[in-house]
DNA sequence: CATTACCTGCAA
DNA sequence: TTGCAGGTAATG
């Protein structure tokens, strides 16, 4: 599910709701695989009467600050939705996390909801140690002001492996999944198969720029939403309405008009444009050429 | 690096 | 019925 755009524009809108809020309880639990780090008593005990302070992110985690130096982290996985609701959400049977707030009044709503169909998401209650754990498991964030093109050819160039299994690993670079990776490719111009290390200066730089470039303009048109990911507010994102290839096998190239097909790298559906991304010289064989005259 | 597992729902 | 899905951790 969500990638960084979609997990900063959740952030974003909680933000402005869930700052001097107090969890009062947990209202409900019922997947105590999700909760990580506690049991569900030590989990109720340490959250109710927690205010919440901040609302950040760290790679494709959710941070919600709380006091006594604590953080609550969620993460969404493929299918994860968060939201604030005014009723109850308990009795939808996928939403297995629901936190009790303070009643300020009838416009607030009252319930932070983790729903997640999949089962896959994740919580942690963290202690500052457990959140500097957290943060150093991660690569650098790519829309931060300090990752410049020469820390992405550094990454690039110590690693011996194709563009595609490196831009998806967390600990190299934190917050790129399946969609944006197949869109920063296509905007640089690079095939998916392409080895890391062998990039031009050119095409690293160009690179540098296409994930910025993908990541801004998503969290601008509010993430993309394929089925399950909506906003802070149960709102749908727009940005997959300006997808260059990604679920667009078959259908032109917005640059070439070029079909766009559909391989799979890294076990992951993996979208191209054949002119744009030219592939890489095949692997060299084990025999010497028999074409030579 | 590849495969499998974790889960459910949906489209082909 | 099969295969696929926005992610990641645990295995050979």
């Amino acid at each position: 599910m969500p990638e960084l755009p979609e997990v900063e524009t959740i952030a974003r809108d909680l933000a402005t709701q869930l700052p001097g809020r107090t969890i009062v309880a947990v209202e409900k639990l019922d997947w105590e695989r999700m909760v990580e780090t506690h049991a569900p008593p030590a989990f109720q005990a340490t959250l109710a009467g927690r205010t919440m302070q901040r609302v950040g992110r760290r790679a494709k985690w959710l941070l919600l600050t709380l006091d006594g130096g604590w953080t609550l982290a969620l993460h969404l996985r493929m299918s994860g939705r968060v939201g604030i609701q005014c009723s109850n959400p308990s009795a939808d049977r996928h939403t297995h996390l629901v936190l009790a707030l303070d009643v300020l009044d009838e416009e607030r709503g009252r319930f932070l909801s983790f729903r997640d169909p999949r089962k896959f998401g994740r919580v942690r209650l963290l202690e500052p140690g457990g959140l500097e754990a957290l943060h150093t498991a991660y690569g650098p964030e790519p829309l931060s002001d300090h990752f410049h093109p020469a820390d992405l050819s550094h990454i690039l160039s110590r690693h011996r492996t194709r563009l595609k299994p490196l831009l998806l690993n967390q600990a190299v670079l934190a917050g790129m999944g399946n969609i944006y990776v197949d869109e920063a490719l296509w905007l640089a111009g690079l095939h998916p198969l392409r080895l890391a290390a062998a990039l031009t200066p050119d095409e690293g730089s160009r690179l540098h720029v296409a994930i910025r470039t993908v990541l801004t303009e998503a969290i601008q048109r509010g993430g993309s939403t394929l089925r399950d990911y909506r906003n802070g507010y149960g709102e749908r994102g727009q940005n997959q309405n300006y997808f260059a290839v990604y679920r667009r096998t078959g259908q032109p190239c917005p640059r070439c008009s070029t079909p766009i097909e559909r391989i799979r790298v890294a076990q992951r559906g993996t979208h191209l444009c054949p002119v744009c991304q030219p592939a890489p010289a095949p692997a060299p064989s084990v025999t010497p050429s028999a074409t030579r005259p």
